[in-house]
DNA sequence: CAATAAATTTAGACAAGACTAAAAATTAAA
DNA sequence: TTTAATTTTTAGTCTTGTCTAAATTTATTG
């Protein structure tokens, strides 16, 4: 098993390898870690060894499979936390990522199994990213506009278009924010009017507002 | 701030201290820790030093009221945790302590504050034990047998007084095991037979039954 | 393409928390 | 009350994860 250090680099280097493509720098890893390049030298010589990574000196580092899979479940781990912190404990979205930062890396697979059936199998956190499964892997996401979405079809709100006061209100009395489940329930073919469903309660809105909010679906 | 590792030390000179009265010996807090003697003469001094215990060299030490204090923080963290894992992860009571053991070091007020509201301020946790308030205080409590409680008086459930096959056999089906809360709805003055509630439902008991369990109390 | 800049690694050190072996203090016992 | 046994502490070492300073490799640029 690895050590909360190992997990946060590892953590750090899948984020890093995710929106770069390429192998991950060094000093990128240390950037983004608050540590010195040579401290990520010693760590991922060691995690190479481990074999959760290849690295060959001064060429920067990739991720294994197995390091992947041990990064994601992190990741997976973390946002079922905040799904927790959010839903049941009823914290704000911006304020849960320092308690998951701890709550991550807790080791119990019996816990997070739990947890999950707790919430519901959510496929969001409350920031609107999507949690990996149990092996590691996340469903690829579509940011759509509510509008284009289907009947019956489910989705986690991660950000507006417009973003006028009136609108951004608008949201906030009805309970929509970042992270907000929102499943279609009916579409109006006449004027494109929406029936959804937001917690356990339904709303009807216009084709404006669905042409004005992001979601994230699989 | 205290690290995961002067918590524990802390944790286990606080359950020392309490079934002894007197000095806590350095040999007993390494038994207690799974570690050497040597180990626990340099944590303590340090410990010493943070004020959070007395300690003179071969006379054993004792916490502080800052050190007692700090101690029964981790151990309510742990308590109210395993009541989260069996009341809300339906884990058995017997399987929850070494998650615990995890959770208790997870360093955030707000958090605890909000655990507390959701779990509906429990008394006790489900071995029964019970789980100090936030300035460290443990009301004293009473074992008694629940036909000594009063109309409308709450209690846990910490053993029996007989073990019959056939008794335990009743109380599993019933879903009264340790850790159980019972709250007495009624009392029947004319074959002392009671009303009692467990979790959301009621149930009809003899007072051979009420004899024979022993309940906490405040 | 040489020289400078930037990135990376090595070497050596440190703090926390643990261990073993040996020394010192306390307690028990003959 | 002197010896023996037990407990506790000290001294020195180890591992993990970090750091600084110096050395080395790669990249850049005039």
């Amino acid at each position: 098993m690895f050590t909360l250090a190992e997990e946060n680099y590892l953590k750090a280097i899948y984020h890093l390898e995710k929106d770069s493509n390429t192998g991950v720098s060094t000093n990128s890893i240390a950037i983004k870690m608050n540590t010195q390049p040579s401290s990520v030298t010693d760590m991922v010589q060691k995690l190479a060894y481990k074999k959760v990574l290849s690295y060959q000196k001064y060429k920067g580092t990739s991720l294994t499979k197995k390091g992947k899979i041990t990064a994601a479940n992190v990741i997976r781990k973390h946002r079922l936390w905040e799904v927790f912190l959010v839903e049941k404990l009823n914290f704000q979205w911006d304020e849960v990522h320092v308690i998951a930062e701890q709550l991550e890396h807790i080791k119990s697979d019996e816990l997070i199994k739990r947890l999950d059936t707790y919430l519901d199998h959510p496929d969001f956190d409350p920031h609107g990213d999507p949690i990996p499964d149990i092996n590691g892997v996340i469903k690829p996401t579509e940011k759509k506009l509510l509008s284009e979405l289907k009947k019956n079809q489910r989705g986690v709100c991660v950000g507006v278009k417009e973003s006028s006061k009136q609108f951004l209100q608008y949201l906030d009395t009805r309970n929509i924010g970042i992270g907000t489940t929102i499943k279609v329930l009916d579409k109006e073919e006449f004027d494109d009017s929406m029936t959804i469903q937001i917690g356990d309660h339904q709303l009807q809105i216009t084709d404006k507002i669905a042409h004005n909010l992001y979601i994230n679906t699989h």
